[in-house]
DNA sequence: AGTATATACAACCAATTGGTTTCATGTCAA
DNA sequence: TTGACATGAAACCAATTGGTTGTATATACT
């Protein structure tokens, strides 16, 4: 465990619509890899190996319970994702509009 | 133009870490594909097909000056990311707040 | 005990990716 | 005009990716 380098980071996890879709059903509730499969016309085994990407990547946990193992967004990882575009978000136009949407969303 | 289906969006133009040191280099100020190179291990033919891709993302622009083609950065497509982003955003923002309470219960 | 279910693991495959080298073309500077 | 420079384009290559099928193993159901 610990330092082994992972071999998927956060941006690659990301690239592929496929584990965005599965980190979008993972966000909120458990669900086993069969559930998970059933909502891809992609082979059990095929959302198993995303599954491990996103792993690799901090972004699901998984638990096993019985014979499944289910899985659970993790979202923290995400913040590098956040802090790598908040370099970025001077450079594009609707940066008054974004503050004042933050500024708005702070006050809550 | 138009229509064109864009071959690669913006999550798989910043999944490559030399594209997103590119986009770094590019944000400001405006280098040409050879002033690009230079920064770079790898050739200066590479560096020009990362350019296509983030080109094709929409990521930057360029402009032909003489024999040079100059490239600036265009971050606005990055709102797309930042939107995808903000989603996400309660579930470790809540794992916070829920971490923040555990801990003050252990104060007590 | 015997069968069905949930997952893992291995081998394989085609397409894509990130890189290279070589050659062609356009542009600037003497 | 000749040579140097900046880029584009093509052919090629190894590694990775996203997928498959088949087999094995652990757990649950009756």
């Amino acid at each position: 465990m610990s330092t082994s380098p992972k071999k998927h980071d956060v941006f690659q996890a990301i690239a592929d619509p496929t584990r965005r879709e599965i980190l979008k059903l993972l966000a909120g509730r458990e669900l086993a890899v069969t559930e998970l499969a059933e909502r891809f016309p992609i082979s059990r085994t095929a959302v198993s190996k995303h599954l491990l990407i996103l792993d690799e990547a901090g972004l699901v946990q998984s638990r096993k319970t019985g014979r499944e193992k289910r899985y659970t967004l993790q979202a923290e990882p995400l913040s590098e994702l956040e802090q790598w575009l908040s370099y970025f978000e001077q450079f594009w136009q609707n940066k008054m509009l974004r503050l004042k949407h933050l500024a708005e969303k702070k006050e809550n």
